[in-house]
DNA sequence: GTAGAAGTTAAAGCTGACTTTAAGTCAAGC
DNA sequence: GCTTGACTTAAAGTCAGCTTTAACTTCTAC
């Protein structure tokens, strides 16, 4: 397979593949040529970090996946240790868009006319609540 | 009030207010030889400008909500227009959130020693999944 | 009057995940 | 044998939201 065949069969342009490459994801495959020429496990490999791209790993993470644990590490304790923190992660980052997601519902109930009566009058709600709440 | 007041007072940097003004959100203060002088409402302007980041907001819309209606249009009708969709846009990602998350429940059970193994395993899973859809 | 802190500008640097460009090599079809 | 398209590399560009740097001016305190 060149990269270009392997490149359409992922959904992903040449360059992100030589990217991973060079990021240490992929291993460096056979040369003809000077030219790249994969075998069909790499359109497994490139799954699979799609898959944990698409998980919210980034690309530091999945090549410690990859190639951070000893030989003997299985791959489903791989996943468990690193899966583990994303989750809270994960978690943490929809309670914020869940507090955010309630500010907009309150400021959407504004009844100022300018922006600066609203950033006045924010600005004063927001102290109070500082202040009433130390 | 000098830009390094400003910035204490707000917990930015004054290269933040620099950058602030120079994109457009706050307005060019006065000049005292060649120096910066700001009025108190600079305060609420940033702690306004610090709310729409902090729900989500990025600085060109931050930026259409202060300028980017006609002047006739109320604060509450700016907020309910940009909030609306960038509610949608909070919700999208608590779902995608989720959806990782499930993802991430499911990988964690995985048997798989090498890695290998897991990436065929997944493509296809995968490829099953969409076949079977379809 | 001088040191040192804080202000000024434009321009470059930072992060992450790539893409684009430039300049060159190689392969396939006519 | 020539064109066209796909490949090669290193290096630079992209996006956001600032920060940092460099070179310079100005304010404040002693």
């Amino acid at each position: 397979m060149t990269i270009g065949e392997l490149a359409a069969g992922s959904g992903l342009r040449p360059s992100a593949i030589r990217f991973y490459e060079k990021a240490g994801l992929l291993s460096a495959p056979a040369r003809r040529n000077g030219r790249r020429v994969y075998a069909s496990e790499a359109t497994h490999r490139l799954f699979l970090i799609g898959f944990a791209k698409d998980t919210g790993f980034s690309l530091p993470e999945i090549k410690l996946l990859l190639h951070g644990f000893p030989e003997s590490t299985t791959a489903g304790d791989r996943w468990r240790k690193l899966a583990t923190s994303k989750i809270q992660q994960l978690e943490a980052s929809i309670k914020k868009a869940r507090a955010m997601e309630g500010m907009l519902r309150s400021i959407m109930k504004c009844r100022c006319t300018t922006i600066d009566q609203c950033a006045r009058g924010l600005a004063t709600c927001m102290q109070k609540r500082r202040t009433s709440s130390s």
